[in-house]
DNA sequence: TATTGTTATACTCTATAACTATA
DNA sequence: TATAGTTATAGAGTATAACAATA
């Protein structure tokens, strides 16, 4: 049984944002279903391919996930053969998290289906709205990660 | 210690609506807690403002929240003394959930205090993007709740 | 037999606490 | 003593299953 959307709500922020981050997450979770990764592990490629090598923990500051969470992302990556833990020389409590040859292949097909799934999820607006609301929620973003900042 | 957010997520749509969505949720939380509330609390009181008494199961449906968890919601606003549950004459297994006067007052400030709130989410963006923003998102939401649609 | 409201329960996601191995 | 990674555990949020009252 469905329903419209009450008037009230389709202009509240936290309703719509939500009802969108969710959307997002089913879409581009769905999109990345064939290369056996998810969302969070595509961002973690995304960023060890930006910005090279780097620890767990590091990773896990970048992407703004707790350490303990990081654990399972890396874990999934390992297991698809997409990144490589290495004993960090200099640190031996630590690894440094490698992306292999596949991992690149991955994350370049990746961005590309995440892209895909961004443009179903706005296929309501144009694609010069779609550029207009990307570039207006990213500047509303904080420029930092806060000090605190979990998830 | 924080950290700039890295340029691949900025982009990033599940990224950027989550990370908006949680300081939503935060602020509007923040700023109803005065009126003891909260974000879905007057989400329910404005539909119900809106459109009138209704029974519990359809301010659920029309607010996209499941009937096991709309209980709680319902629940509070009752001990808050916004609403009151009347059996519905019609159908004596269902309550209609009906607006006091204070829940009136309280629908009104809390949504003068959620509208502050959302400037203070988009306040890096003029008021003119801030309309902007809100109305693409509008847009890319759709029309109806999914017939399935939890949450 | 089906439906409203309710409770108990389970599941997902993520953080806190505690452990190990290094530093 | 402190830190990287890990595991076990707990908490928030929300769904599924089952029940009483009513249709």
């Amino acid at each position: 049984m469905s329903d419209i959307i009450p008037a009230s709500l389709r202009g509240r922020l936290s309703y719509v944002l939500g009802t969108l981050h969710r959307r997002a997450l089913d879409l581009e979770t769905e999109a990345l279903a064939p290369l056996g990764i998810g969302v969070k592990q595509q961002a973690a490629l995304d960023v060890l391919v930006d910005e090279g090598p780097m620890t767990q923990q590091r990773l896990g500051l970048r992407l703004g996930i707790d350490r303990t969470t990081i654990v399972t992302v890396v874990d999934g990556l390992q297991d698809a053969g997409l990144i490589e833990r290495n004993r960090d020389p200099a640190d031996r409590r630590a690894y440094l998290i490698v992306v292999t040859e596949s991992g690149t292949a991955a994350q370049r097909r990746g961005r590309r289906l995440v892209r895909q799934a961004e443009r179903e999820l706005l296929g309501a607006l144009t694609d010069e709205e779609h550029g207009t609301v990307t570039g207006l929620l990213a500047r509303a973003v904080p420029e930092r990660t806060p000090p605190d900042a979990p998830r």
